[in-house]
DNA sequence: ACGGATTGACTACAGCTGTAATCGTCAATA
DNA sequence: TATTGACGATTACAGCTGTAGTCAATCCGT
């Protein structure tokens, strides 16, 4: 499973959200701030399903797009690299790191607490 | 301040926990399962040394390196931009897929706890 | 049926990454 | 002093990324 690159993640984004759109659709989709032009779009799209992130399916003469990849096995494998890479595996930093630029909302606070009790009940 | 590589992060680590080592140094003090040759190391030193995260002082006839940029900082901004691309900012979800795997401690799970606490604190 | 719009395919190309060989220089050693 | 070895500088080169142009086929409206 080849690596999916940043600006790729992006279109992954939107297809996790509503699989089975196509190039347009998603390239309408991204955020207006966004000034990737629709061909940058579609290439992108065909890079994620040469590596296997995405499966076509044809709608007459267009694609739809489809995610072959989860959003949840994504996120599970990346940040397990990231928290690797940058704290040998620890997750306490990452906390800490978000909390000192107030990235944290109230629902955050309670879901962590909520992942805690959960750990703490699990032994 | 130029993105960090992959490859490069691994030397910013070894001289972050040491700084001042020369290029050899750095080259033994990587793990043993890392097959990459001294020259390699040079260059990567060379370009983080381009891109201002560390810079040399002269010993003789070889350079000592130095980090500039902080491994706070780079951790810090690095943890952003990742929850941000991954999880639109959201601290939880990083820590539940951390949590799934057992990657956490106990002491992690302490330095959670005290960590929220601080938060819960702060207001 | 014709002309513009849309679509995927193919091509392009510069910058970044990963890895290394080669070269010129200086220092230590024999 | 002649050789050997360690160092930084320069060069190389393929693969990945980011962004887009061009082209041929096809669809849709008139």
């Amino acid at each position: 499973m080849k690596r999916i690159a940043r600006s790729e993640l992006d279109l992954m984004n939107i297809l996790w959200e509503r699989p089975g759109l196509a190039a347009s659709d998603v390239h309408e989709a991204l955020s207006p701030s966004d000034s990737r032009s629709l061909q940058t779009i579609k290439t992108l799209l065909s890079r994620l399903v040469e590596k296997e992130a995405l499966r076509v399916e044809r709608d007459g003469r267009r694609y739809l797009y489809h995610p072959t990849l989860s959003r949840d096995d994504h996120a599970a494998s990346a940040t397990r690299r990231f928290s690797e890479r940058l704290f040998g595996g620890r997750a306490a930093p990452i906390v800490a790191h978000l909390a000192k630029g107030d990235g944290l909302s109230e629902t955050d606070i309670a879901e962590l607490e909520a992942i805690i009790r959960e750990l703490k009940a699990r032994d």
